[in-house]
DNA sequence: CACAGTAGTGTCAAATCTGACAGCCGGTCA
DNA sequence: TGACCGGCTGTCAGATTTGACACTACTGTG
């Protein structure tokens, strides 16, 4: 099972397999973690034809592929169609030309902000309806599950803020500064002294490795350690 | 056609008749907001059993209630069943006595962090495995369209905040601010001065409606302003 | 050209935050 | 019982932020 594997690349071997059982000889995972804000940490894998990726990098492709665009505004999948690619039509037939022509692609996110973009592709016969009403349950199921797997494998390594656990009183506290309080005033609001509420504060700061409040309450959002 | 509804009510009933189209005469949608991160926003649309509603609130089922827990780290479906329940015997019970027996519930969440779940149910049989290959596939879908749908007739009602529009600089700002840096350091990384820093960031905050730089990033990356 | 809008800058006082040195109290565990 | 830990509190100096009043420069528009 998927939950046993303990190497992120032998997650994506399975994968792909997954993929090739699915009919699509290559496929391509890319995580995005929500930090830093400046410039959010990503990887990706993929078992993509020979010289694609370095063209992709080289390109600075991944800055305009109208999927991973979509990705970042729906969690719906899409096929690759030319409609969809209008935008980067450099992109689409360079693509085209590493026989990289026919495809479908889903993003998913989870709690933790982390978020992820499954794309299975071939050179092969494109995708028909009847394909999709046979195989897109069980790909948007992939979709999520290999999110799920990636994600607990990565984000640790990623991103160590992940695995910090916040007191209660942090939380709250945290949640009170996001919305706008000062020190002061969630004093009054929890029963304590300013002193104790900056107390707390600094120490989610330096669970968090944060610098200040405000980097303290978006990483701890960010991570979903708000709710 | 779905967008052209105007009232968040309409909408519900077109949702609650794709719902009976599916086999499931009743359904229910909650939407919650990001914000404020002490008490999110939330709203509930159902066609449930008379008095269901009024039962769940009195008892604040929401707080405990299972589906709503896994939504909040799953975007898979999930079907009702005894093992979901386990946590709260006393809603299982409770809801089974209303009549409602049979459910299966998605959440959601889009790039503005608002969040939802969709449930479909029914008093009659059971769902099969033939159901679900028959029409998951289109209950998925079903749960992104009426999300996206709802999200875009709610979040500006509920969120005004959703709506503002910031200029490049203030994100920039902003980014730099919630990877912790101090107005005089980002005023070195933009070549501007620390007066300006502040001019952008008071600006944000007051579009935003933000107390202070904590807040208004907060509410910037909440809302999926800082991509 | 006058006008409005946006980006950028300066100064200064008051409010707030951050960091460092200390101390109290109640519970747990060896 | 003594050591330890987490929650809580105090004080104080220095750094940072916030709010208010002004000002320059560039851009597009009627």
């Amino acid at each position: 099972m998927l939950h046993a594997i303990e190497s992120e690349h032998t997650l994506f071997e399975m994968i792909a397999s997954l993929a090739r059982d699915l009919g699509f000889d290559h496929c391509c995972y890319g995580l995005r973690m929500p930090l830093p804000l400046t410039q959010p940490k990503t990887v990706m894998f993929n078992n993509y034809p020979t010289g694609w990726e370095e063209r992709y990098q080289e390109k600075n492709y991944l800055a305009i592929d109208p999927t991973v665009q979509h990705g970042m505004r729906s969690l719906l999948p899409v096929i690759w169609s030319d409609s969809l690619f209008a935008p980067a039509p450099e992109l689409w037939e360079d693509a085209r030309s590493f026989g990289l022509q026919i495809g479908w692609a889903q993003a998913s996110r989870d709690v933790n902000g982390v978020s992820g973009l499954l794309t299975l592709a071939r050179s092969g016969e494109s995708i028909s309806e009847a394909e999709l009403q046979d195989k897109e349950r069980r790909m948007m199921w992939f979709t999520q599950v290999a999110h799920l797997e990636m994600s607990r494998l990565l984000a640790n390594k990623m991103l160590p803020e992940t695995s910090v656990q916040l007191s209660s009183r942090e939380v709250e506290v945290l949640q009170w500064t996001g919305d706008g309080k000062t020190s002061a005033e969630i004093s009054e609001i929890l029963n304590i002294s300013e002193r104790t509420v900056n107390f707390h504060i600094g120490n989610a700061m330096s669970k968090l490795n944060a610098a200040n409040k405000a980097a303290a309450v978006v990483r701890a959002t960010m991570l979903g350690m708000l709710h």
